[in-house]
DNA sequence: ATATTCCAGTACGGAACCGAAACGATTTGT
DNA sequence: ACAAATCGTTTCGGTTCCGTACTGGAATAT
């Protein structure tokens, strides 16, 4: 199996970018989605400076996220009841199917290059 | 490295997407990286009706995006001399180069997932 | 206790985007 | 010749996003 660098990865994200644009799910934002992906796909606990640290954007562009994420139900806020300062930003079921389905799309786009 | 698969995709495609937005080049929104990729991936000609039923959105979507990638020197306008409804969008130097830098990211993000 | 620091969220003006409809310019059909 | 169809763009009102600055509440330091 010869793994395609280089050029061929730009075929491999066109095509995935492509299929999800089609498919018409709700548009999310280059960051909204790395924020989604990263609650759901690094370690608890995720905090709104912790988000806006790791993507190097500022506070407000997380706070926006997370209302329009949770706004869909993908994620929701908690409380921090040792530091009440602190939110905690969780997963849900409806987050988990939307990034299952998205991680379908991108594999049969994925299977093209498999050969 | 070919894309991984499964449930591992969506790591890969998170550590891409990070990698992109903090790198802070001038953040475009999935359709115009979708009609900028469909551009240099895919065979010309490339008119505003043929990608705006590529990616299933309306012509102005295209217009628009072609007004800003344009503006950014990623790509250009080119007339039809046969059928002067027509234009035919054509690749750039400064468009390659902003895709070859963008595969090297994805490229390094994928690194992680070689085994 | 009280001043400082830290956290998330809000306010604000500006910019970009959206879908739908209408527009000129050009080509095609009759 | 002239009506209809095609193509890209523009216009419209509305929505969303942006960065900067600021707010209120909570924890920490002196």
């Amino acid at each position: 199996m010869p793994p395609p660098r280089g050029p061929e990865i730009l075929n491999f994200w066109h095509d995935a970018l492509v299929q999800s644009i089609r498919d018409q799910t709700p548009d999310l934002t280059s960051r909204q989605m790395a924020i989604l992906l990263s609650v759901y796909m690094t370690t608890p606990p995720h905090t709104v400076r912790g988000l806006a640290k790791e993507l190097n954007v500022a506070k407000p562009v997380v706070t926006r996220a997370l209302d329009t994420l949770s706004k869909l139900g993908y994620l929701k806020r908690a409380k921090d009841e040792d530091d009440k300062r602190n939110i905690f930003v969780q997963r849900t079921v409806a987050g988990a199917v939307y990034l299952r389905d998205f991680a379908d799309l991108i594999d049969k786009a994925a299977e093209s290059y498999a050969a």
